[in-house]
DNA sequence: CATCTGATG
DNA sequence: CATCAGATG
């Protein structure tokens, strides 16, 4: 990413537009580094369980509160052909799609406002790219990869096709991080632990806590990346990016954190903050912000 | 039906409701047949499209603000498991439905403050019968009937059962006839004559104005039936009672008159009025209202 | 308890 | 442009 504001310096439009719209908590407009450097990069992640749906509910206007450099959308559950205009075009902004094959059904959106080197789709792998799971923008500094990880199902009836993606997912990441640092991002249907869902107990067998979907994180880990929220705060709790709509979780909490930002280790230097925005409404998951000084 | 109220006189609770809910045009409540006899007998048919979703539209006013003897619905879709309570226990009916065998299709519902001598469901048509198109209910002066009639479909796909249909229900209409006068009541599925619809030339080959459901509805009353809101409104134009939900028709009043009371002939003496209650909102189809004095 | 599709009207 | 069901999450 080539930002065009001068490290260190503030952006006093969003700044203002943040404090009028979204609590304190979740800006973090003053975040820097580890040695005091300010952020020069900010992204967003969301879940927004269908494009459409969450367009109504004034999805977009996230752009305008948080002035982001990039956005990336998961689950945008929407064929090309059915793309709301409003949804290609956002002032100021490259937007990018991969849909699924099956209609309605599973979608990835990436929205920059630096057109990248280039954008990619999928990974080469057939049955996967399919279903419309991953967007990879390069950029001069890194590459961005955003992601829609399969859901293993009610009764683990995808854990298979889940854990036939994890080893190849992370060989694609391994791969790019040979030649550039990389940025992932998305939701990775997995609470990687227990600290990561409000009831781990009693998810041990369900899709996004079994042992499988967590060991899977914990490879993508050991082969040279970093889970950047876990890494700042290592021992918060209840930070949660998704509640089922069901039985008004979201209002007592009980929660997942299934949205991750995943850096290339080399990356840490230069992370300032990485957040969970859970005030922001729209979808079953919240939006979840980095800040970069890159 | 054996009313409470003596002929000639006024319900005033009920004159008082429709005041504040109703249109004037709407209420018709000093109806009277030819030789000024005043209504004693208030029935109401409605197409709810969707009997769950009309009650969050708050569909069941009509029964505070009308305060019906007898009301009809057609296009309940809802199997009897999943009627709501609100729906089976109106405060001072009974209520009676018959579902579809296919969930969430057809269906229909009939509710009566007076119990009836008697209640049927369907015709003894097996395969009719199974779509829950029927409920007869039959009471000391008169049979009622209330039909959901079989649509023909886009490109005339159910024309065949529709045409089934037609002459195996007039049979049963006549056979009850027979014995007793006949009420019927409900959504007929057929625009009768180039009034009775606004787009006529448009729709001789769509559902519902084709020349074979035309000339049904015109075999019906030359079995000695009655239109009886065209026999007492012969000329009067612009009169639908359904408008399809696409292109803003009901604004425009682009509609159908597809709901219908037809009566045993020698019941016209004792018509008062037959309202067409089009600003009641809840469903693409608006009810239809019969005063009686029986 | 939401989103989607696809059938139905 | 509504309703519904059923798949999916």
């Amino acid at each position: 990413m080539p930002p065009k504001r001068k490290q260190g310096s503030t952006n006093k439009t969003q700044e203002k537009k943040e404090t009028k719209k979204v609590k304190k908590e979740d800006t973090a407009s003053d975040a820097e580094t580890g040695d005091g450097k300010k952020w020069s990069l900010k992204m967003l992640s969301w879940n927004v369980d269908g494009l459409r749906a969450w367009l109504k509910k004034d999805g977009l206007s996230v752009f305008e509160s948080e002035d982001p450099d990039i956005v990336c959308l998961q689950e945008t559950k929407c064929s090309e052909s059915k793309l709301p205009k409003e949804a290609k075009d956002v002032k100021g902004y490259k937007s990018y799609f991969m849909s699924a094959k099956t209609d309605g059904y599973s979608g990835v959106a990436l929205y920059s406002k630096t057109e990248p080197l280039s954008v990619t789709y999928g990974f080469d792998d057939t049955k996967h790219d399919e279903e419309g799971r991953c967007i990879t923008a390069e950029y001069e500094k890194f590459y961005l990869v955003t992601t829609y990880v399969p859901n293993a199902g009610r009764k683990l009836v995808t854990l298979d096709k889940r854990m036939d993606w994890d080893p190849k997912f992370r060989k694609y990441l391994q791969d790019l991080d040979a030649k550039k640092p990389v940025i992932m991002c998305g939701d990775l249907n997995v609470a990687h632990s227990e600290i990561d869902l409000a009831n781990p107990k009693g998810n041990k067998k369900n899709a996004g806590f079994t042992q499988e979907e967590r060991d899977g994180f914990t490879e993508l880990l050991a082969a040279g990346f970093v889970d950047s929220f876990r890494h700042l705060y290592p021992d918060k709790t209840a930070q949660y990016t998704f509640w089922t709509y069901i039985g008004n979780c979201r209002a007592k909490n009980v929660g997942w954190r299934l949205d991750y930002f995943v850096l290339s280790k080399r990356l840490i230097p230069q992370l300032c903050d990485n957040v969970i925005c859970s005030s922001f409404l729209g979808s079953d998951h919240c939006p979840i912000k980095l800040l970069m000084q890159i």
